[in-house]
DNA sequence: GGACTTTATCTTTCG
DNA sequence: GATAAAGTCC
């Protein structure tokens, strides 16, 4: 394996906390996988005391695929290579002991999240109910949780009468969860933080155990998981984080670029190599990504060079409208296809919002184009993947109350709204859950025979396939399915053929995730049941979801594109409004929406096409529009127009216009309640 | 459980 | 304004 001097200087480095700026396409995972293969070979680490995290199941499965290029699998094995939840949920299960939880706990998802938070805050009169605002108290709890603060400091910090209640909220989530043996994903990292920083024991074993720590993507950490890390490394601060402060695009979750700073105070010994030459793009388009993030504010400088040809001018394609600018991008692709001979997988189609999508597609259809949409993992959300785990986790924790209210009408067994509310009353009153209550059904007198009937008859079938627990999980879930007729159910309540089709195979996708997970696969111990849920819980299932490889062009957004790479990328919808977002044009955040372009920018490997249209409908309106300002700071000889470019100035005032409706459409939203009210 | 009406969304989304 | 999801009614 040939290195270059700085990545065989990141690598060899290994006394002493270590930074590698790597740019993008400097070749970051070939460091980290030949970093842990030097501690292994060359220095005094055993494979169990090497810890590597990572943001993404996806890029952890990645790492040690790679890494079983060079090592033997059971040497992978005793090497954690986790996300920060997954590493955060192993110091809970083996430190369960030193909590005031139990080793059955359950985990919540955003979903259940709401739900509960529903429930709370449905009590209480004086605080809307609505998604949106239960959307905005989950972020406001998250972002207490993360920053350690206890229901009680909140309310003691929270500076508006909002403030204070949600910080009542947050106490009596917390409350619930403590109870009931939850945990949400910020706890994932929140409880062992905390337990390491009260116990010096266990912070003594886990930093011996993890005595050195690997972290990709340190720019994405936010403050619990920087705690976390600052534990885990006290004693002689042996580490290796990889990141890149230009591809930082997610501080709207919580992530804080400026832990890389941080870093350095709380570091003073800090080494810090940078990573700059690029192997991915062209000398032109390195230039023309060089150019735009100069104009961020930089505390770390850095800049990408690449020996690789010099490469064809940019483009620059402007079409009427939406469906022409879409129509534009077809042509463009099919002409590469056929002309250049260039395989439309290696052709990405980038955006900044999903939505963008939607023409595209249809343009693509017309034009015969295959094309490959990267679903995020929208897999979980489906209605027919959750209802199974409901009843999974029903199985496992009867008393998990949530799982027990979606499965117990699906499939209907007639037990309606009412009956189930009366069942809440109870549960609330004696302080029981659901299923517990059910169970003792006889005693009710508020109910019908029928309906006692009922829910006996489902309580009666959960107890049995409870006592099945000596079979393999598969087989269980296969037995739940054909118990409840799932599929007959489906095919009643779906009305389209294709989503009949699409649920069913997704139910067979799960039923196969199963199988695998029981036969456990190379790198994997087979897994019980509960294990399983936490997996799927966890998100944690990339490795077993067959790949779409097939010759398709690629559409997906700017933010998923990140780490990866094509030879021809169109970034369309460069105009105001849309790349910089209006939002983040109002709230003053043109940094990101510049680094979300370099991002873009950078996945480019030899051709790049920037895209715009003159004209679109938003909100219901036409919009003129005007090419996005980053297109203005690029180098002008390294572009090619293919059109006429309006003035900046009639673009200012057109942004103006912009932000006015924006802002009347807020009013109207606001003046609609109102008038409820 | 189906037909109809209302409401929300128009930025990104990991575990 | 267009669309999809959620809610409501029978």
């Amino acid at each position: 394996m040939s290195l270059n001097s700085a990545q065989k200087k990141a690598i060899e480095f290994i006394n002493g906390p270590c930074l590698i700026l790597a740019g993008a396409g400097s070749g970051k995972t070939k460091v980290i996988i030949n970093k842990i293969i030097y501690l292994i070979n060359h220095c005094k680490y055993k494979a169990d005391n090497i810890t590597a995290v990572t943001f993404t199941n996806k890029s952890a499965h990645e790492m040690r695929v790679r890494l079983s290029e060079y090592l033997n699998v059971l040497e992978i094995k005793k090497i954690i290579i986790s996300t920060f939840h997954s590493l955060g949920l192993e110091i809970i299960k083996q430190e369960i002991n030193a909590l005031k939880f139990n080793s059955n706990f359950t985990l919540f998802d955003e979903k259940d999240q709401i739900m509960l938070l529903k429930k709370i805050c449905h009590k209480d009169k004086n605080i809307e109910d609505d998604i949106q605002s239960l959307k905005k108290i989950n972020i406001m709890i998250s972002y207490w949780k993360n920053q350690f603060y206890t229901p009680l400091q909140a309310e003691s910090l929270a500076n508006s009468h909002l403030e204070k209640k949600i910080a009542y909220i947050y106490k009596k989530y917390n409350d619930y969860l403590c109870e009931s043996n939850i945990l949400d994903f910020d706890d994932l990292i929140c409880i062992p933080t905390l337990l390491l920083k009260k116990n010096q024991k266990i912070q003594h074993y886990w930093q011996k155990k993890i005595s050195y720590l690997l972290v990709d993507e340190y720019q994405d950490t936010n403050n619990s998981q920087y705690e976390l890390i600052k534990m885990l490394t006290k004693i002689d601060s042996n580490f290796t984080f990889v990141g890149d402060d230009d591809q930082s695009i997610y501080s709207w979750r919580g992530a804080n670029p400026e832990n890389l700073l941080l870093l350095k105070k709380d570091f003073p010994s800090l080494k810090v190599i940078k990573m700059e030459h690029n192997y991915r793009s062209s000398g032109r388009i390195l230039k023309v990504a060089n150019s735009l993030i100069s104009n961020n504010i930089h505390f770390l400088k850095k800049k990408l060079f690449s020996n690789l040809e010099y490469g064809d001018l940019i483009k620059v394609i402007v079409g009427k409208n939406e469906e022409n600018e879409a129509e534009k991008i077809a042509k463009k692709i099919l002409y590469q296809h056929a002309i250049k001979k260039i395989k439309y997988q290696d052709c990405a189609i980038l955006y900044r919002g999903n939505y963008q999508s939607k023409i595209l597609e249809k343009v693509l259809i017309k034009a015969n184009i295959p094309y490959n949409i990267s679903e995020n993992s929208s897999f979980f959300s489906r209605p027919e993947i959750k209802d199974l785990i409901s009843y999974i986790r029903v199985i496992i924790n009867p008393n998990d109350n949530y799982a027990f209210m979606r499965i117990i009408n699906v499939p209907s067994r007639k037990i309606g709204l009412i009956t189930l509310n009366k069942l809440i009353q109870w549960a609330d009153k004696e302080n029981k859950s659901l299923f517990q209550i059910s169970d003792d059904i006889e005693a009710k007198n508020l109910l019908t025979e029928r309906t006692k009937n009922k829910i006996k008859k489902f309580i009666i079938w959960i107890k049995k396939i409870t006592q099945l627990s000596y079979l393999q999980p598969s087989d269980i879930l296969d037995i739940i399915i054909n118990d409840i007729k799932y599929e007959m159910w489906l095919s009643k309540i779906l009305k389209e053929p294709n989503q009949i089709k699409n649920s069913i195979d997704n139910i067979h996708t799960l039923s196969t995730w199963f199988k695998n997970m029981l036969q456990g696969d190379e790198f994997e111990q087979p897994m019980t049941l509960s294990q399983i849920v936490t997996r799927m819980t966890l998100r944690d299932i990339s490795n077993n979801i067959k790949k779409n490889k097939r010759d398709k062009v690629q559409l997906m957004t700017l933010h998923a594109s990140k780490g990866l790479e094509f030879p021809v990328v169109f970034m369309i919808g460069m105009c105001e409004g849309i790349l910089p977002n209006h939002k983040s044009i109002y709230h003053n955040n043109i940094e990101e929406e510049r680094r979300l372009t370099y991002v873009g920018i950078t996945r480019a490997k030899k051709q790049l096409f920037f895209t715009y249209c003159c004209q679109r409908i938003q909100y219901g309106q036409i919009m003129h529009m005007s090419p996005s300002r980053f297109l203005f700071e690029l180098p002008k000889e390294d572009l090619h127009w293919n059109t006429y470019i309006s003035s900046v100035k009639s673009l200012q005032k057109i942004e103006k216009n912009k932000l006015k409706i924006y802002h009347i459409r807020k009013i109207l939203k606001q003046y609609k309640k109102l008038k409820y009210e």
